[in-house]
DNA sequence: TCTGGGGTCCTAGGACCC
DNA sequence: TCTGGGGTCCTAGGACCC
Protein backbone atom coordinates (compact mmCIF):
# COMPACT_ATOMS: atom_id res chain seq x y z
CA UNK A 1 0.00 0.00 0.00
CA UNK A 2 0.73 3.43 -0.67
CA UNK A 3 -0.21 7.44 0.59
CA UNK A 4 0.10 10.15 -0.96
CA UNK A 5 0.50 13.30 1.47
CA UNK A 6 -0.92 16.25 -0.09
CA UNK A 7 -0.06 20.18 1.60
CA UNK A 8 -3.75 21.93 1.32
CA UNK A 9 -3.11 25.29 -1.04
CA UNK A 10 0.26 24.93 0.27
CA UNK A 11 1.97 28.75 -0.66
CA UNK A 12 -1.37 29.90 0.49
CA UNK A 13 -1.18 27.86 3.98
CA UNK A 14 2.80 28.96 4.20
CA UNK A 15 1.57 32.34 4.32
CA UNK A 16 -1.24 31.77 6.91
CA UNK A 17 1.20 29.95 9.31
CA UNK A 18 2.75 33.32 10.32
CA UNK A 19 -0.07 35.53 9.51
CA UNK A 20 -3.22 34.41 11.59
CA UNK A 21 -4.80 37.11 10.42
CA UNK A 22 -5.32 35.95 6.91
CA UNK A 23 -7.25 32.50 8.31
CA UNK A 24 -11.18 32.50 7.11
CA UNK A 25 -9.75 34.98 4.55
CA UNK A 26 -9.14 34.56 0.77
CA UNK A 27 -5.61 34.37 -0.43
CA UNK A 28 -3.72 34.09 -3.76
CA UNK A 29 -0.17 33.66 -4.58
CA UNK A 30 0.94 34.86 -7.90
CA UNK A 31 3.70 33.13 -10.13
CA UNK A 32 7.24 34.82 -10.73
CA UNK A 33 6.79 38.18 -12.32
CA UNK A 34 3.58 38.27 -10.50
CA UNK A 35 2.06 36.78 -13.66
CA UNK A 36 -1.08 34.76 -12.42
CA UNK A 37 -2.35 33.11 -10.20
CA UNK A 38 -0.43 29.76 -8.76
CA UNK A 39 -2.46 29.01 -5.14
CA UNK A 40 -5.46 29.43 -3.66
CA UNK A 41 -7.09 29.11 0.10
CA UNK A 42 -10.26 27.76 -0.26
CA UNK A 43 -12.16 30.99 0.73
CA UNK A 44 -10.14 32.20 -2.94
CA UNK A 45 -11.39 29.29 -4.78
CA UNK A 46 -14.96 29.70 -3.67
CA UNK A 47 -14.35 33.13 -5.28
CA UNK A 48 -13.95 31.81 -8.68
CA UNK A 49 -10.32 31.87 -9.00
CA UNK A 50 -8.76 29.52 -11.07
CA UNK A 51 -5.31 28.12 -11.34
CA UNK A 52 -3.02 30.03 -13.92
CA UNK A 53 -5.67 32.78 -14.38
CA UNK A 54 -3.55 36.37 -14.90
CA UNK A 55 -4.11 38.53 -11.57
CA UNK A 56 -4.85 41.59 -13.56
CA UNK A 57 -7.83 39.48 -15.10
CA UNK A 58 -9.37 39.35 -11.68
CA UNK A 59 -8.37 43.08 -10.77
CA UNK A 60 -12.06 43.92 -9.66
CA UNK A 61 -12.63 40.40 -8.01
CA UNK A 62 -9.36 40.63 -5.98
CA UNK A 63 -10.72 44.33 -4.83
CA UNK A 64 -14.10 43.67 -4.39
CA UNK A 65 -13.51 40.96 -1.86
CA UNK A 66 -10.73 41.83 -0.12
CA UNK A 67 -8.53 38.77 -1.58
CA UNK A 68 -5.02 39.16 -0.02
CA UNK A 69 -2.36 38.70 -2.78
CA UNK A 70 1.32 37.67 -2.06
CA UNK A 71 4.01 37.25 -4.65
CA UNK A 72 5.67 33.95 -4.10
CA UNK A 73 8.19 33.71 -1.75
CA UNK A 74 9.88 30.22 -2.74
CA UNK A 75 12.61 30.70 0.05
CA UNK A 76 9.68 29.98 2.61
CA UNK A 77 7.75 27.52 0.57
CA UNK A 78 11.06 25.58 0.31
CA UNK A 79 11.90 25.64 4.19
CA UNK A 80 8.65 24.67 5.49
CA UNK A 81 8.43 21.81 2.95
CA UNK A 82 11.47 20.30 3.73
CA UNK A 83 9.69 20.63 7.48
CA UNK A 84 6.80 18.65 6.10
CA UNK A 85 9.15 16.23 4.78
CA UNK A 86 11.30 15.92 8.06
CA UNK A 87 7.93 15.04 9.78
CA UNK A 88 7.01 12.58 7.06
CA UNK A 89 10.38 10.53 7.11
CA UNK A 90 9.75 9.39 10.66
CA UNK A 91 6.52 7.34 9.92
CA UNK A 92 8.06 5.02 7.03
CA UNK A 93 12.21 4.83 6.14
CA UNK A 94 10.78 4.56 2.54
CA UNK A 95 9.32 8.08 1.10
CA UNK A 96 9.71 9.60 -2.42
CA UNK A 97 9.37 13.49 -2.41
CA UNK A 98 7.21 14.07 -5.30
CA UNK A 99 6.61 17.84 -5.27
CA UNK A 100 7.34 20.82 -3.03
CA UNK A 101 3.89 19.72 -1.51
CA UNK A 102 3.80 16.02 -1.62
CA UNK A 103 5.02 13.28 -0.99
CA UNK A 104 4.55 9.00 -1.44
CA UNK A 105 4.69 6.89 1.22
CA UNK A 106 5.63 3.04 0.85
CA UNK A 107 3.86 0.84 3.61
CA UNK A 108 5.71 -2.11 2.15
CA UNK A 109 6.52 -4.71 5.11
CA UNK A 110 4.81 -2.20 7.30
CA UNK A 111 1.42 -3.67 8.93
CA UNK A 112 -1.11 -1.53 9.63
CA UNK A 113 -4.24 -3.17 10.71
CA UNK A 114 -6.69 0.47 10.79
CA UNK A 115 -5.11 2.74 7.84
CA UNK A 116 -7.73 4.94 8.68
CA UNK A 117 -6.52 5.61 11.88
CA UNK A 118 -2.54 5.54 10.71
CA UNK A 119 -3.42 8.59 8.27
CA UNK A 120 -5.02 10.23 10.65
CA UNK A 121 -1.67 9.85 12.96
CA UNK A 122 0.06 11.26 9.88
CA UNK A 123 -2.23 14.30 9.02
CA UNK A 124 -1.94 15.39 12.70
CA UNK A 125 1.57 14.83 13.57
CA UNK A 126 2.30 17.36 10.32
CA UNK A 127 -0.38 19.68 11.39
CA UNK A 128 1.32 19.54 14.87
CA UNK A 129 5.05 19.93 14.02
CA UNK A 130 4.19 22.23 11.35
CA UNK A 131 0.77 23.99 11.25
CA UNK A 132 0.15 23.08 7.41
CA UNK A 133 -2.96 21.04 6.76
CA UNK A 134 -2.53 18.12 5.00
CA UNK A 135 -4.74 15.28 3.01
CA UNK A 136 -3.67 11.49 2.89
CA UNK A 137 -4.90 9.10 0.33
CA UNK A 138 -4.08 5.16 0.55
CA UNK A 139 -4.32 2.50 -2.21
CA UNK A 140 -2.45 0.03 -3.30
CA UNK A 141 -0.85 1.69 -6.49
CA UNK A 142 0.35 5.51 -7.05
CA UNK A 143 -2.30 6.68 -9.42
CA UNK A 144 -5.03 4.99 -6.90
CA UNK A 145 -3.40 6.89 -3.85
CA UNK A 146 -3.91 10.27 -6.38
CA UNK A 147 -7.30 9.30 -6.40
CA UNK A 148 -7.93 8.71 -2.95
CA UNK A 149 -6.15 11.58 -2.05
CA UNK A 150 -8.56 13.82 -3.99
CA UNK A 151 -11.45 11.73 -2.75
CA UNK A 152 -9.84 13.13 0.75
CA UNK A 153 -9.95 16.67 -0.30
CA UNK A 154 -13.30 16.44 -1.91
CA UNK A 155 -15.59 14.21 0.73
CA UNK A 156 -15.18 16.03 4.42
CA UNK A 157 -16.95 13.61 6.02
CA UNK A 158 -13.86 11.42 5.58
CA UNK A 159 -11.68 13.61 7.87
CA UNK A 160 -8.99 14.48 5.18
CA UNK A 161 -8.10 10.37 4.97
CA UNK A 162 -9.21 8.08 1.98
CA UNK A 163 -8.32 4.88 1.81
CA UNK A 164 -9.34 2.54 -0.69
CA UNK A 165 -8.73 -0.93 -0.65
CA UNK A 166 -10.99 -3.70 -1.48
CA UNK A 167 -12.60 -4.06 -5.12
CA UNK A 168 -15.15 -2.62 -4.53
CA UNK A 169 -13.63 0.29 -3.12
CA UNK A 170 -11.94 0.90 -6.13
CA UNK A 171 -14.66 0.32 -8.35
CA UNK A 172 -16.70 3.02 -6.39
CA UNK A 173 -13.56 5.29 -6.46
CA UNK A 174 -13.35 4.97 -10.49
CA UNK A 175 -16.99 5.32 -11.35
CA UNK A 176 -16.79 8.97 -8.96
CA UNK A 177 -13.46 10.13 -10.85
CA UNK A 178 -13.52 11.87 -13.82
CA UNK A 179 -11.09 10.78 -16.50
CA UNK A 180 -9.66 13.80 -16.49
CA UNK A 181 -8.97 13.70 -13.06
CA UNK A 182 -6.53 10.82 -13.59
CA UNK A 183 -2.60 11.63 -12.51
CA UNK A 184 -1.26 11.04 -16.01
CA UNK A 185 -4.26 11.96 -17.61
CA UNK A 186 -4.03 15.56 -19.39
CA UNK A 187 -5.94 17.93 -21.44
CA UNK A 188 -5.79 16.52 -24.50
CA UNK A 189 -5.98 12.92 -23.55
CA UNK A 190 -8.64 13.62 -21.57
CA UNK A 191 -10.48 15.34 -25.18
CA UNK A 192 -9.63 12.65 -27.11
CA UNK A 193 -10.51 9.59 -24.58
CA UNK A 194 -13.92 11.65 -24.34
CA UNK A 195 -14.56 11.50 -27.40
CA UNK A 196 -14.68 8.09 -27.87
CA UNK A 197 -17.12 7.64 -25.09
CA UNK A 198 -14.24 7.14 -22.21
CA UNK A 199 -15.44 9.66 -19.16
CA UNK A 200 -14.57 7.98 -16.22
CA UNK A 201 -11.64 6.34 -14.88
CA UNK A 202 -13.41 2.97 -15.02
CA UNK A 203 -14.24 3.58 -18.70
CA UNK A 204 -10.68 3.86 -19.37
CA UNK A 205 -9.82 1.39 -16.75
CA UNK A 206 -11.95 -1.25 -19.12
CA UNK A 207 -10.78 0.54 -22.01
CA UNK A 208 -8.65 -2.54 -24.12
CA UNK A 209 -5.04 -2.75 -23.56
CA UNK A 210 -4.14 -3.14 -27.27
CA UNK A 211 -6.04 0.46 -27.78
CA UNK A 212 -4.67 2.30 -25.05
CA UNK A 213 -1.28 1.64 -26.07
CA UNK A 214 -1.69 2.60 -29.33
CA UNK A 215 -3.16 5.88 -28.52
CA UNK A 216 -1.65 6.95 -25.44
CA UNK A 217 1.59 4.31 -25.29
CA UNK A 218 3.05 3.11 -22.54
CA UNK A 219 2.48 5.68 -20.03
CA UNK A 220 -1.27 5.70 -20.65
CA UNK A 221 -0.80 1.72 -20.52
CA UNK A 222 0.57 2.12 -17.12
CA UNK A 223 -2.09 4.61 -15.88
CA UNK A 224 -4.75 2.17 -16.87
CA UNK A 225 -3.28 -0.95 -15.06
CA UNK A 226 -2.46 1.08 -12.11
CA UNK A 227 -6.65 2.00 -11.81
CA UNK A 228 -6.95 -1.63 -11.88
CA UNK A 229 -4.66 -1.92 -8.70
CA UNK A 230 -1.69 -3.25 -10.36
CA UNK A 231 1.47 -1.54 -9.67
CA UNK A 232 3.26 -0.48 -12.98
CA UNK A 233 4.90 3.17 -12.06
CA UNK A 234 8.10 2.66 -9.85
CA UNK A 235 8.61 3.98 -6.04
CA UNK A 236 11.83 6.34 -6.61
CA UNK A 237 12.91 6.87 -3.04
CA UNK A 238 16.44 7.25 -4.06
CA UNK A 239 17.06 11.01 -5.13
CA UNK A 240 18.58 11.08 -8.89
CA UNK A 241 20.61 13.85 -10.23
CA UNK A 242 18.47 16.33 -12.46
CA UNK A 243 18.96 15.40 -16.20
CA UNK A 244 18.68 18.75 -17.40
CA UNK A 245 18.53 21.85 -15.46
CA UNK A 246 17.02 25.34 -16.39
CA UNK A 247 17.01 28.78 -15.41
CA UNK A 248 14.25 30.56 -17.76
CA UNK A 249 12.55 34.43 -16.80
CA UNK A 250 10.36 36.71 -17.82
CA UNK A 251 11.57 40.16 -17.87
CA UNK A 252 9.97 42.53 -15.03
CA UNK A 253 9.90 45.64 -18.36
CA UNK A 254 10.32 44.56 -21.68
CA UNK A 255 13.51 44.99 -23.26
CA UNK A 256 15.38 45.81 -26.63
CA UNK A 257 18.39 46.22 -25.78
CA UNK A 258 21.05 43.43 -26.21
CA UNK A 259 22.97 44.58 -23.11
CA UNK A 260 20.45 44.11 -20.09
CA UNK A 261 19.47 40.79 -22.01
CA UNK A 262 22.98 39.83 -21.87
CA UNK A 263 23.33 40.67 -17.83
CA UNK A 264 20.17 38.24 -17.35
CA UNK A 265 21.32 35.66 -19.64
CA UNK A 266 24.82 35.52 -17.92
CA UNK A 267 23.03 35.39 -14.69
CA UNK A 268 20.52 32.60 -15.79
CA UNK A 269 24.00 30.62 -17.18
CA UNK A 270 25.60 31.43 -13.87
CA UNK A 271 22.71 29.94 -11.77
CA UNK A 272 22.35 26.88 -13.90
CA UNK A 273 26.33 26.52 -13.31
CA UNK A 274 25.41 26.56 -9.49
CA UNK A 275 22.76 24.12 -9.75
CA UNK A 276 25.40 21.99 -11.61
CA UNK A 277 28.18 22.02 -9.23
CA UNK A 278 25.72 21.36 -5.95
CA UNK A 279 24.79 17.97 -7.54
CA UNK A 280 28.64 17.51 -8.83
CA UNK A 281 27.67 17.29 -12.21
CA UNK A 282 28.77 19.20 -15.82
CA UNK A 283 26.83 20.15 -18.73
CA UNK A 284 28.12 19.18 -22.19
CA UNK A 285 25.42 21.13 -23.64
CA UNK A 286 23.98 24.36 -23.57
CA UNK A 287 20.52 26.20 -25.18
CA UNK A 288 20.01 29.62 -25.02
CA UNK A 289 16.81 31.40 -26.24
CA UNK A 290 14.98 34.36 -25.98
CA UNK A 291 11.18 35.71 -27.09
CA UNK A 292 8.98 38.38 -27.74
CA UNK A 293 5.50 38.42 -25.42
CA UNK A 294 3.19 36.01 -27.71
CA UNK A 295 0.17 37.23 -25.93
CA UNK A 296 0.73 40.95 -27.78
CA UNK A 297 -0.45 39.86 -30.80
CA UNK A 298 -0.13 43.48 -32.05
CA UNK A 299 3.46 43.26 -31.77
CA UNK A 300 6.06 41.75 -34.41
CA UNK A 301 6.94 38.25 -33.01
CA UNK A 302 10.14 36.77 -32.77
CA UNK A 303 11.75 33.42 -30.92
CA UNK A 304 15.29 32.14 -31.53
CA UNK A 305 16.86 29.36 -29.66
CA UNK A 306 20.62 28.33 -30.13
CA UNK A 307 22.42 24.67 -29.27
CA UNK A 308 26.11 24.89 -28.38
CA UNK A 309 28.05 21.79 -27.57
CA UNK A 310 31.28 22.25 -25.51
CA UNK A 311 34.33 20.01 -26.27
CA UNK A 312 34.66 19.49 -22.56
CA UNK A 313 31.50 19.09 -20.25
CA UNK A 314 31.76 22.11 -17.41
CA UNK A 315 30.20 23.49 -14.83
CA UNK A 316 32.76 26.35 -14.75
CA UNK A 317 30.33 29.77 -14.40
CA UNK A 318 32.44 31.78 -16.20
CA UNK A 319 32.66 29.30 -19.17
CA UNK A 320 29.01 28.97 -19.06
CA UNK A 321 28.61 32.24 -19.02
CA UNK A 322 30.54 33.12 -22.39
CA UNK A 323 29.20 30.73 -24.18
CA UNK A 324 25.47 31.68 -23.80
CA UNK A 325 26.38 35.29 -24.07
CA UNK A 326 27.65 34.02 -27.45
CA UNK A 327 25.11 32.36 -28.25
CA UNK A 328 22.60 35.27 -27.33
CA UNK A 329 24.49 37.86 -29.59
CA UNK A 330 24.23 34.85 -32.64
CA UNK A 331 20.17 34.91 -31.87
CA UNK A 332 19.39 38.33 -30.65
CA UNK A 333 18.14 40.51 -33.30
CA UNK A 334 17.23 44.74 -33.02
CA UNK A 335 13.92 46.04 -33.26
CA UNK A 336 11.85 43.59 -31.53
CA UNK A 337 10.43 44.07 -27.49
CA UNK A 338 12.00 41.22 -25.73
CA UNK A 339 10.17 39.86 -23.07
CA UNK A 340 11.64 36.21 -21.75
CA UNK A 341 15.14 34.96 -21.91
CA UNK A 342 16.49 31.28 -20.56
CA UNK A 343 19.43 29.38 -20.34
CA UNK A 344 19.15 25.13 -20.29
CA UNK A 345 22.07 23.26 -20.05
CA UNK A 346 21.69 18.84 -20.64
CA UNK A 347 23.92 15.93 -21.18
CA UNK A 348 24.42 16.19 -17.86
CA UNK A 349 28.00 13.66 -16.61
CA UNK A 350 29.29 12.64 -13.05
CA UNK A 351 32.16 15.92 -12.37
CA UNK A 352 34.60 13.27 -11.67
CA UNK A 353 33.86 11.25 -15.07
CA UNK A 354 34.56 14.35 -17.40
CA UNK A 355 37.29 13.51 -20.43
CA UNK A 356 39.13 16.47 -21.71
CA UNK A 357 40.96 16.61 -24.74
CA UNK A 358 44.20 17.22 -26.15
CA UNK A 359 43.57 20.94 -26.80
CA UNK A 360 42.07 21.94 -24.10
CA UNK A 361 42.36 25.63 -23.92
CA UNK A 362 41.04 26.02 -20.45
CA UNK A 363 43.07 25.90 -17.17
CA UNK A 364 40.38 23.54 -15.33
CA UNK A 365 41.82 23.16 -11.70
CA UNK A 366 42.11 27.31 -12.01
CA UNK A 367 38.59 27.76 -12.70
CA UNK A 368 37.80 24.54 -10.07
CA UNK A 369 39.53 26.17 -7.19
CA UNK A 370 37.73 30.18 -8.06
CA UNK A 371 34.55 28.09 -8.68
CA UNK A 372 34.68 26.38 -5.06
CA UNK A 373 35.60 30.05 -3.59
CA UNK A 374 32.64 31.52 -5.03
CA UNK A 375 30.06 28.70 -3.84
CA UNK A 376 31.76 28.78 -0.50
CA UNK A 377 31.23 32.67 0.31
CA UNK A 378 27.77 32.52 -1.34
CA UNK A 379 26.74 30.08 0.86
CA UNK A 380 28.38 31.72 3.75
CA UNK A 381 26.93 35.03 3.43
CA UNK A 382 24.02 35.09 1.06
CA UNK A 383 23.26 34.47 -2.51
CA UNK A 384 24.90 36.39 -5.30
CA UNK A 385 27.38 38.00 -2.69
CA UNK A 386 29.63 37.32 -5.15
CA UNK A 387 29.21 37.56 -8.71
CA UNK A 388 30.71 37.47 -12.47
CA UNK A 389 30.90 41.48 -13.82
CA UNK A 390 29.49 39.96 -16.83
CA UNK A 391 26.47 39.13 -14.60
CA UNK A 392 25.79 43.14 -14.57
CA UNK A 393 24.63 45.38 -11.14
CA UNK A 394 21.33 47.84 -12.53
CA UNK A 395 19.88 44.48 -13.52
CA UNK A 396 16.76 46.51 -15.40
CA UNK A 397 15.51 43.26 -16.25
CA UNK A 398 14.74 41.63 -13.07
CA UNK A 399 11.40 40.39 -12.72
CA UNK A 400 7.94 42.08 -10.94
CA UNK A 401 7.85 40.72 -7.33
CA UNK A 402 5.49 43.75 -5.65
CA UNK A 403 3.84 41.69 -2.78
CA UNK A 404 6.31 39.47 -1.21
CA UNK A 405 6.12 38.22 2.21
CA UNK A 406 8.90 38.19 5.05
CA UNK A 407 11.32 35.21 5.27
CA UNK A 408 9.94 34.67 8.06
CA UNK A 409 12.17 30.99 8.66
CA UNK A 410 15.41 31.69 6.14
CA UNK A 411 16.23 35.25 7.71
CA UNK A 412 17.13 36.60 10.81
CA UNK A 413 16.29 40.61 10.10
CA UNK A 414 12.78 39.07 8.85
CA UNK A 415 12.12 36.54 11.66
CA UNK A 416 8.49 36.79 13.01
CA UNK A 417 8.25 38.79 16.48
CA UNK A 418 5.95 38.57 19.15
CA UNK A 419 4.86 41.00 21.48
CA UNK A 420 3.93 39.61 24.67
C1' DT B 1 8.75 -8.88 -61.39
C1' DC B 2 12.35 -8.21 -58.27
C1' DT B 3 15.61 -2.34 -55.96
C1' DG B 4 18.47 -5.31 -48.45
C1' DG B 5 17.73 -5.44 -43.77
C1' DG B 6 18.39 -4.71 -39.20
C1' DG B 7 20.41 -2.36 -35.46
C1' DT B 8 21.79 1.92 -32.84
C1' DC B 9 22.04 6.61 -31.80
C1' DC B 10 20.36 11.20 -31.80
C1' DT B 11 16.97 14.88 -31.96
C1' DA B 12 12.62 17.30 -32.23
C1' DG B 13 8.24 17.44 -30.79
C1' DG B 14 4.50 16.30 -27.98
C1' DA B 15 2.43 14.63 -24.08
C1' DC B 16 2.45 14.82 -19.03
C1' DC B 17 3.48 16.51 -13.95
C1' DC B 18 3.62 20.18 -10.00
C1' DT C 1 0.53 48.20 -18.43
C1' DC C 2 0.12 43.36 -16.64
C1' DT C 3 -0.38 36.17 -19.12
C1' DG C 4 5.23 31.41 -14.56
C1' DG C 5 9.03 28.19 -14.14
C1' DG C 6 11.20 23.73 -13.97
C1' DG C 7 11.07 19.20 -14.82
C1' DT C 8 10.11 14.00 -16.97
C1' DC C 9 9.26 10.43 -20.44
C1' DC C 10 8.04 8.47 -25.04
C1' DT C 11 7.82 8.22 -30.06
C1' DA C 12 8.87 8.97 -34.81
C1' DG C 13 12.07 9.73 -38.10
C1' DG C 14 16.62 10.55 -39.95
C1' DA C 15 21.57 9.44 -40.03
C1' DC C 16 24.69 6.08 -39.91
C1' DC C 17 26.73 1.52 -39.77
C1' DC C 18 27.72 -3.23 -41.20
Amino acid sequence: MYALVDCNNFYASCERIFNPGLIGKPICILSNNDGVIISRSDEAKDLGITMGQPAFFIKELIADNNVYVFSSNYALYGDMSQRVMDTLVQFTPTIEIYSIDEAFLSFKGLEYYDLQAHGQTIRETVKRNTGIPVCVGIAPTKTLAKIANRLAKKRMENKGVFVISTASEIEDALTSTNISDVWGIGSQYAEFLNRHGINTALDYAKAPEAWVKKYLSVVGLRTRNELSGIPCIAFEDQVEDKKNIATTRSFGDIQTEIGPISEAVATFAGACAEKLRKQHTCASTLTVFIHTNQFRTQDKQYARNRVMQFPVATNSSLELIKYAQIGLKSIFKKGYKYKKAGVIVSGLVPDSQVSGTLFDEVNRSAHKRLMTALDEINTTFGREKVRVASQGFDRSWKLRQERLSPNYTTKWNEILTINV
